[in-house]
DNA sequence: GTGATAAACTTGAGTGCGCAACCACTGTAG
DNA sequence: CTACAGTGGTTGCGCACTCAAGTTTATCAC
């Protein structure tokens, strides 16, 4: 602990350089995906979650939680994603309380369509700057954070 | 989708890593910037860059630069500052278009006694979590971010 | 049963920010 | 001196999101 403000320093530069970037780089390829496909990236992985869930559907709960957004944000993502068609409601027989959000067709395809870009975006912004190996040390690094601000919540994240 | 490469697996992988990772993290960092200092992470960003500045001051557009945000961003985000008595404006006599954002005794206070529970939360979140070493290769490895996307040849250069 | 507590979800108000359009000033060209 | 392109900066509008408060359904205590 005493020790030195070298730590420190690094510590904030990493986390200046994380910062920066990665808000130039997610406003970027979000302006991308809104221009070509009209979805915003959350809108994006909402459908890319449901596409990998079961049944193609998931209780709202847990789509905020897996979107690291509040049950309110979800309403409102969901109600963009279903006047677009893209999602329906689904309600449980034996939990009156939780609504699923239901991948439609429409939304399916939709996701495949822009997938193909987006994709190919991520494509060139990562693997083209990256080595095989430097991708996966990246990956586990940023894996820790998580763990950290959300607490024991390593709930289910299987996938 | 295509048939596809391992390659964008795990670049995909990663991605969704540092996205949801960062989000909550930024979110975290902030609510407790906020609650303790009432200031935005930005907030924070730009103080720190004043005071780092020769006179403790800078023109605006080289703030947004900086903080990677739009003119507009700036112009609210000074807005708030000068109305907490944190900056304030001075013109530049050798050019009437720019306005330098001027740092205050009063911000500089601010910033020092925020600095201490913000930077221990820095600290509690990377430090701890990282080893010197990985610390620094995961700058490095981030700081090649930027540069895709300001950068060379990808788009939208002009706006 | 009745009541208290909790979970799933929605709604209203407010915030931070980008985009597009705009004004103000500068420097160069005719 | 006028014209005009380029840059610095602000404003109107809209979007995505959060927080706080409310509604409905479930569950547990008695």
């Amino acid at each position: 602990m005493s020790t030195s403000t070298d730590d420190q320093t690094a510590a904030l530069d990493a986390w200046v350089r994380l910062l920066r970037g990665h808000a130039a780089l997610v406003r970027d390829l979000n302006a991308e995906l809104l221009h070509d496909h009209a979805l915003t990236i959350n809108d994006y992985e909402a459908l890319l979650l449901l596409a990998h869930a079961d049944g193609g559907q998931m209780r709202r709960t847990d789509l905020a939680q897996s979107l690291q957004l509040t049950p309110s944000g979800v309403t409102r993502l969901l109600d963009g994603l279903e006047r677009a068609g893209y999602v329906c409601k689904a309600s449980c027989d034996s939990d009156g309380r939780v609504t699923y959000a239901v991948l439609t067709e429409t939304g399916r395809e939709k996701l495949d369509s822009a997938s193909a870009s987006h994709v190919a975006g991520i494509e060139a912004l990562f693997a083209q700057r990256y080595t095989r190996e430097e991708l996966e040390s990246l990956a586990e690094l940023l894996g820790r954070l998580p763990d950290a601000v959300g607490g024991p919540s390593c709930r289910a994240p299987e996938r």
